[in-house]
DNA sequence: CATGAATGAGTCTTCATTCAT
DNA sequence: TATGAATGAAGACTCATTCAT
């Protein structure tokens, strides 16, 4: 906490006057970060462009977003010990079939336009997003010899045939 | 330290027997998890199979194993605060280039048999390094709802056209 | 660090507020007990008298003094394990050269007053200090039987002829 | 209890052997270095000359002596906290009065041949051990560009007009 | 709102001691 | 005799939290 306070240059008895603990803290900040993926998400859907497009646009938009903070906050709190209750349900709730769901109308028109392949349309968004996560994981990992893969080679996931 | 100590049924007085102190404790698991790591990778070249199939088996073993606890403790070394230095170290001499160099044969095999699609060798095999690690992680987070996307899925990313 | 705390009359944990960790108490209490020693011999000076009425007095002085935990202190660092470099450092800055240099202007006035016998200036003021650490030393050992010599024995190790 | 058993070549496991705990040994330690220094005082009766003559060899012998880890013993043990309760006692028993009571003959012969100053024969015999003890505990404390005083300047304490 | 002195539960680590072999 | 695995009490240190100012 007092790391927190001095890094927001405040004192750490003043975080007390806003959080009431540091639980609280935590989970208000969890609840930031799925509030703000959940809004990165939503957004593609306002761009123009076909599905495929879209997509290849959200891809290539999360591999160079340069602060994964958010995500890797989540990240750290769903494999860590001592997170509180309420953060994991938080987490939970808006885990990935949330997320999933948010997608699916997006990839079930690139289906029904023919761009993306056939098959179970859950596992597709699934595996796309776990695909992603993973990129994202590695990223953050300050390897500064790591390039990610381009958004075009992901995509061979999805592209019919 | 009190509480591995317990879990292995002996005082935590016993560990100081055998490391010298917690971190030293720390990257001994962090070394036995990277040489296990790369083990499991050395023995696809000992099955049958065209590269391809190889591929496939490591992929579907990666994902249907049901201790990933190496692969996490590895994922975690690397995106935490207080890891020891040499953890790190070790960490980054095994990294993802070092399992790439392992693998690159396989996948070059792979093209020349018209298995795998033509591209930059490093940069397929790391893709596919990045997308096993993602869903492995995704795997570890004990969502009884999350099923792993079958390999079969992942093998898109590589079948060539 | 609890006892010092609890004897203080705080917890160990405000000892921490103060002081960044034991060494760094103990690195500041030999600074003041060096510092109290260097003032305790500067103030010789301020008093009348000749030469050796002067040292006399400083020999009574720190004779009777009862409370030489300063002193102790000192002599606790120099012959003691595990003591903070830094510690040592201050202690030998401060060292027996450095008070044979701080008295000697008062033994030299003295031996050209005739009071005090001839011979090695430096000799006889580090002589005359290791006796009295001596004597400090035995009078520390709450025995309430041993009576320290008196001043006037010791000043025949100095008065002239 | 470890490093002193290894720095003996043996197992801690077999100083317990021998002690039966910590306290015993180091009780037996004091009771070693006390003999020892006894002995020392004793064997200045048996070398010829006279009491003058005797005491500054005894002087000049201990003060170049090479080994004072007994001297050190004593005083530490005089000196610290958490020593057994018996190790005091046993200090306390040959304690400065005992060494005084066993060099008071020599002083006796040195005052009635007119070599030493006449004077409390007790307070005289005392004072010269209490500068001794000072002078070795400052020879103790490695400070390689010490050297103690000559024993020709310390019989001026005792020595006859 | 804002500060920081103060607290104490919890954690890592050391070390004297025991005991099966 | 001799070893070293095993134990646990004790001590240094951290950090979330409270509260008087």
């Amino acid at each position: 906490m007092s790391m927190i306070a001095s890094e927001a240059g405040v004192s750490h008895g003043l975080l007390y006057h806003y959080f009431k603990s540091k639980d609280e803290l935590f989970i208000t900040l969890v609840q930031w970060s799925m509030e703000e993926a959940r809004q990165a998400f939503s957004e593609i859907y306002n761009v123009p462009g076909t599905p495929l497009e879209k997509i290849a646009l959200l891809t290539s938009m999360i591999l160079q977003e340069d602060d994964n903070s958010h995500f890797m906050l989540i990240q750290q709190a769903r494999t860590s010990d001592g997170v509180p209750e309420e953060a994991k349900r938080i987490i939970e709730n808006y885990s990935i079939h949330a997320f999933v769901d948010q997608l699916m109308p997006l990839f079930e028109a690139g289906q029904d336009a023919g761009e993306i392949a056939a098959g179970d349309l859950r596992e597709l968004v699934a595996c796309y997003l776990s695909v992603l996560s993973g990129l994202m994981t590695l990223k953050s990992q300050e390897d500064p010899s790591y390039t990610p893969p381009k958004a075009e080679l992901l995509l061979r996931l999805l592209r019919n045939g």
